[in-house]
DNA sequence: TTGTAAGCGTTATCAG
DNA sequence: CTGATAACGCTTACAA
């Protein structure tokens, strides 16, 4: 593999400045300039991105911790951020937290022995001061699908309060009041978010939230079928269903075919997040769409400002949910 | 940040004998390795990862190239290569090749400048030739999902043949004689190969293909929608439906269901690679299962063996898929 | 606009 | 078993 030496020696130049050619800074005349790329391409040249980031104190890399590598949701995150920082010529790291503290933080542990220039992350089991702590250190660090406090201008999240009172609006609106919840697990905030939107909007609507209607699940598929199968042993009347994600709604949808439900007359059901498969389930899923890639990308906007200086890159940490209608929700005549 | 200069003073020992306990290798005492390891948790040490490489000229990353991020199949093919490189303590550096020719070769361009030390592809839009001339270059590559003979040992696979031929001898042995067949593009090997098997399948019971009950899609979940819209124009009668992989499979549900059939009374389904929510849809789909998972770790067995030197791993590089039997396919009366 | 030279933090070769 | 010391390939003051 060619060096920058034998690069500057056959274009009869300095290292410095074929350096300053590969980097775009300093002045350099174009003829020198057409001479050292030159040189380049003839000796197929590509500079050791290791010196480079011994010397620069950069590596041009960004770590990225999520729950999962496999799933809807995650798939989407990482799709948005690696389209995002590949524009800009950075690479991603990326390393899976299973939503377990330990896991999450040597995930974080091995990132920063990579020496990223920064970090990305979603993580649900470590402590808000554990982050409060990691930001205080030299690297810089987005946190996703989080909201913290005390270090809210590092954090890229979704209003889970809105999209709670959205999707209960939403059957509230079909003239449902006898209404299940399946929920998330009490120890994640976006879980309990949006539960509380829900209750906003049951309130408002002068309707009491019913504790034995409700199910705390844990977001993936089997809690649903498993929720649904709970709530129905309580023998309490209820006309809809809502789940704190759509997976959980489509487990629950699963179960209750399985028990001979016709749907969504015999059940009306809502998710959250909007993943790709709510649209092949049957019937397609009504839900609360989540920006994920959106919110992806502006985490690494993020970064590239803080870290890159690309200046003039306007952040937005709050977004919105939108409701998403298909055919899971029926009106009660 | 603590240099191994630091820790090497502070433990009265030399440089040389720092980086020994640190990499394991060359004879310590234990009384020295202890003074060392107790300065390195003292001054918080972490070697840099960039000085490491440019000194031994090894990153400890390998890079991977997909074609998409999200989406189920490869989300477990990301998630089996990072597990079981992150036990090995290396890491992933992973982008997508959105199966296009130039952007495939852009993506391994870009993993080679950031001097990964083996790369994992599951490209489909470059040629043969052209993997046959990157594995003659520097840095290892292996193949995922595809077969190139020049350079099978290279290559992890499945034998999609037998793939093709187990889905539909279980058609026929449910008694279906009528039989279309949604496949993916002409132009990826893994779909000819299923039709093959389909075909041999066929043939040995004595039936014929019928070339007007073939369409073929993309691999998406709209193909599968799109193609049996079309199958059904030409009004030939067929009781049975293969799709090349799940995705399709579930599109092609989808809309047998909006026209009002009664899955899978008036038309069995059978899929291809077992994603994650294919036992989700309804019916739930009978099919046959990819092992990605397991195959993306063989892959990195491969590298492991390979480039850092794990010995007496075992490589296989054929894998078989098999039938998972679920309730999209009935029996003919 | 271009060149010189001092690092950057390790590894690895040789001696001892 | 331990220590000097020369690479590794690049960036970046500072000079010219």
């Amino acid at each position: 593999m060619a060096t920058i030496y034998e690069v500057s020696e056959l274009a009869g130049v300095s290292l410095a400045t074929v350096s300053r050619v590969m980097n775009n800074n300093g002045k350099v005349s174009q003829k020198t300039r057409d001479k050292v790329l030159d040189a380049m391409s003839k000796l197929g040249y590509r500079p050791n991105s290791s010196a480079q980031s011994l010397a620069s104190n950069r590596t041009n890399s960004v770590g990225v911790l999520i729950p999962e590598l496999k799933g809807p949701f995650f798939g989407q995150l990482m799709a948005g951020v690696e389209e995002q920082l590949r524009k800009a010529n950075k690479h991603v790291i990326i390393t899976a937290g299973h939503s377990e503290e330990h896991s999450e933080k040597d995930g974080i542990e091995f990132l920063l022995s990579r020496n990223c220039d920064a970090i990305i992350v979603h993580v649900e089991a470590v402590s808000d001061d554990y982050l409060i702590e990691l930001s205080r250190g030299t690297v810089p660090i987005v946190i996703i699908n989080r909201y913290v406090e005390a270090i809210a201008d590092k954090c890229i999240y979704l209003d889970n309060k809105i999209g709670g009172y959205l999707a209960a609006k939403t059957l509230l609106g079909k003239g449902h009041k006898n209404i299940a919840y399946i929920s998330g697990p009490k120890w994640k905030e976006d879980s309990n978010e949006r539960i509380f939107g829900h209750k906003a909007a049951l309130e408002e609507a002068g309707i009491e939230f019913d504790e034995d209607l409700l199910y705390v699940g844990s977001y993936v598929h089997e809690s649903g079928s498993i929720g649904l199968t709970e709530l129905l042993h309580k023998n309490k009347k209820f006309t809809a269903l809502v789940c704190s994600n759509d997976e959980m709604a489509s487990g629950a949808m699963s179960t209750a075919r399985k028990l001979g439900y016709d749907l969504p007359n015999d059940l009306s059901v809502i998710g959250f997040d909007n993943i790709i498969y709510s649209s092949y389930l049957f019937p397609t899923l009504t839900t609360i769409n989540y920006p994920v890639m959106t919110m992806a990308k502006m985490a690494v906007d993020m970064v590239l400002r803080d870290v890159y200086e690309h200046h003039k890159l306007k952040i937005s940490n709050v977004f919105s949910p939108k409701l998403v209608e298909r055919n899971s929700v029926a009106s009660i005549k």
